[in-house]
RNA sequence: GCCGCCGUAGCUCAGUAGGUAGAGCACUCGGCUGUUAACCGAGCGGUCGUCGGUUCAAAUCCGACCAGCGGCGCCA
């Protein structure tokens, strides 16, 4: 058995050849007969003849539909009418199954693809998002453990809350009541200390409504956190961790790119360091940008669509006031008060915020006293609080949207089309 | 939660003085020896989202409901 990527490859070229996969397009004309056959890795033109097959076998090789699966053998030649260049000439097969007829047709609908996202994503769109998304899994733990992280896992059935004003997916826990986890980080601060650098890859669950192209309920968050790192230490991780995974797309899935009809040019600026911008700087050039908002202003989503057509990379968004963080645990920065040692980053091109990270509150008395302005029981949180109980010490961290990621580096419209199967507030299936 | 949009064949859509619905694709049958999401001919295919109202008559006008999409807020 062959795979097509090999013919394509030319390797095969002249020989005999059995490949095994689906039909992606169909032709006949009567004593000629196209079969386009795909695998995982590409597709081929195939081609049957009366003349050598006989009146029987070119009917029904006639007969099939898009997605019936089968095998073909024959010889491999280099055919320039063909479309990827090379042909196979069909002298033996096999159907596995013929299919009555396939839902997916030349036009479909957003919504009618989602209803059918498991047959959809046999696309080739969809396969070559999958294949850059490996690659993006495979690349962010890569660069962790090259710099000495450990992998680990929190759970996901939690009875804390860690942000602020997210809304939690309620569970029933042999009656008592809890929730799915929207971020690992406290868990990771729990084994920080037991092993320093720590990182995890694991599914957030966030109940909030919201209705946009760059939400899932269900996503995957990809997390680190350091002992002994300051917040711009942090960040310098993050910088080269985002230069690592794009320029393994680039180097694996230069074709996928392409398919997708990515403007890779955009990619390959992307290299560390990234320009760093305090909140209080921002605001500074708003007006230059012709944008209205003033310091103690949230950002916006436009704010940061706004912001980000201002750099050809990524850029960090530093040191928000207290007042529009709605989240307890980062430190106060003691050299500017009523600002946080904190960071966003923001994506290029409009995608925004793929990062929210920053250095943790770890002195004890700061941390009880903010538990305490945001009406949290410290009872909740009593493990939490242990750990700057027992051997505190400075440590950062970070959340990374790692299907924000896939959006942006695929450049697509909608960050569903990100993960094979998309939660959002009104889809469970399939 | 707020604002906006949509629902007609399996899919994409058209359908105005209100008069019992149409195209392309898919599928079936036939034709074609070099096709590139081929082409030609025929066929199959509908409770016009649901319920109610106006009317002799509603896909069309009115109301309620249901389903979905987009944007904001919130976040990754």
């Amino acid at each position: 058995m062959n795979r097509i990527g090999e013919i394509l490859s030319g390797s095969l070229t002249g020989k005999q050849a059995e490949i095994r996969g689906w039909v992606y397009r169909i032709r006949s004309s009567g004593s000629l007969c196209f079969i386009v056959i795909r695998d995982s890795s590409g597709i081929v033109q195939t081609v049957a003849s009366k003349e050598s097959l006989g009146d029987m076998k070119i009917k029904e090789l006639s007969g099939l539909t898009i997605e019936s699966s089968l095998s073909v053998t024959g010889v491999v030649k280099e055919d320039k009418r063909s479309a990827g260049g090379y042909e196979l000439q069909i002298s033996d097969y096999r159907i596995f199954q013929r299919n009555d007829n396939y839902p997916i047709t030349k036009d479909k609908g957003e919504e009618f693809l989602l209803d059918i996202r498991h047959l959809w994503l046999r696309s080739r769109e969809m396969t070559s998002i999958m294949k850059i998304r490996s690659t993006v899994f495979r690349a962010f733990s890569d660069f962790f453990y090259n710099e000495g992280y450990y992998q680990t896992q929190g759970p996901m059935m939690v009875s804390t809350a860690t942000e602020g004003g997210s809304t939690l997916f309620k569970l029933d826990f042999f009656g008592e009541e809890i929730s799915l986890a929207q971020s690992s980080q406290f868990y990771l601060e729990v084994m920080m200390f037991a092993l320093e650098k720590v990182f995890t890859i694991a599914p957030s669950f966030r109940a909030e409504k919201s209705r946009t192209r760059r939400h899932l309920t269900e996503y995957w968050h990809a997390e680190a956190e350091a002992a002994w790192y300051a917040n711009e230490d942090m960040m310098r991780d993050e910088e080269r961790m985002i230069e690592y995974i794009i320029r393994e797309v680039l180097e694996r899935n230069k074709e996928e790119l392409l398919m997708l009809k990515r403007d890779l040019s955009k990619l390959e600026n992307i290299r560390a360091p990234f320009p760093r911008m305090r909140y209080s700087e921002l605001m500074q050039k708003m007006p230059e940008w012709g944008l209205g908002l003033k310091y103690g202003d949230d950002l916006g989503a436009d704010e940061e669509r706004a912001i980000t057509v201002h750099f050809d990379k990524p850029v960090f968004v530093t040191h928000y006031p207290v007042a529009i963080k709605p989240t307890f645990y980062h430190r106060e920065d003691p050299e500017t008060p009523g600002e946080l040692l904190c960071h966003d980053l923001l994506a290029p091109e409009g995608y925004g915020e793929i990062i929210g990270g920053g250095e943790r509150i770890w002195n004890l008395k700061e941390l009880k006293e903010k538990l305490k302005r945001y009406n949290l029981n410290p009872e909740d949180y009593y493990w939490y609080v242990d750990l700057r109980t027992y051997g505190s010490v400075p440590h950062s961290g970070f959340g990374l949207g790692l299907d924000r990621l896939i959006w942006w580096i695929c450049g697509l419209d909608t960050i569903r089309d990100a993960i094979p199967f998309p939660r959002t507030i009104r889809r469970t299936r399939p």
